[in-house]
DNA sequence: TATTGTTATACTCTATAACTATA
DNA sequence: TATAGTTATAGAGTATAACAATA
């Protein structure tokens, strides 16, 4: 291998440009049939995203929320607007700092985020069933490897 | 493992349960970061998508994207004018069926969609660059299991 | 005076309903 | 009469600029 690669500096970087490709593809062939999986089918992407953060992350102000999602502030209120009337989470006024409110979710706006997960996982768990357990041993060890490759 | 099985049913299932959160979860910020690398900054999604169809499958009906994207014909109308008012795509009523029109790239759209898959694959090639061989091979392998398990 | 959130306004993308041209 | 596309109109999500309340 490294014989190859001193011979033809290119070999390496060649086999790697057709594995990305083949990874881009495969993800968001896979994103996109995991993201039509969903508990409201009237709630857009961007209103979950925030129900999600606040399951995950715990209540944000405004500004947290605006900067997490990276949208604008005035963005991201009229869509807490939305989910506040709708139910879906509260805004309280912080105690501290008056200028700040705080974001949390309702148990609705919970149930909403928890029914959605458990939609997705059932779908990939069923597809998953159908693999053998050595196939299951890559995708296990992806994740991993995937997980580090996007948040480095 | 069958032994297992017998004696716990829940055993296989449970396991499957947790890999298929850690997928889920890697798939989405994976897909995430990937779709952030792109050519045209001011394009939507929704607009890029069908400039890639274009590529990849070649010409489309107005019916036939609007069908392939699942929004309404009159969006996919609006979506269209866009493009072709930027020279992205071309319209031309078929001969054999003149209600129809035929919509396909120009070179110019077909070197945006060509430059975004560039960027997107020279990122994920500069990140699998800094992987072990033997992570990419389990990425390689996934990535053929990821698409059988989408495209069920 | 700076920061946090909100309101005013406008543009894009989506939809449904109505319309035109062609088969 | 049915089909393919387009236009009319409205609702949701995004943005920038201006404003209000608080630190």
């Amino acid at each position: 291998m490294l014989n190859n690669l001193m011979q033809n500096p290119s070999a390496l970087p060649q086999t790697i440009t057709g594995e990305a490709s083949e990874l881009r593809m495969a993800t968001f062939r896979l994103a996109r049939r995991l993201r039509a999986q969903r508990a409201v089918d009237t709630m857009s992407d961007g209103q979950f995203a925030v129900l999600a953060a606040l399951r995950h992350h715990g209540p944000h102000t405004l500004g947290e929320l605006a900067e997490r999602e990276r949208v604008t502030a005035p963005s991201m209120n009229r869509t807490v607007n939305c989910l506040e009337e709708e139910g879906r989470l509260t805004r309280t006024v912080d105690d501290k700092d008056r200028r700040k409110v705080n974001i949390a979710l309702t148990d609705e706006g919970r149930a909403i985020v928890e029914e959605t997960t458990r939609r997705r996982d059932a779908w990939l768990e069923d597809a998953l069933s159908a693999l053998t357990a050595k196939e299951r041993d890559v995708l296990r060890d992806a994740a991993a490897i995937m997980r580090k490759v996007a948040d480095r």
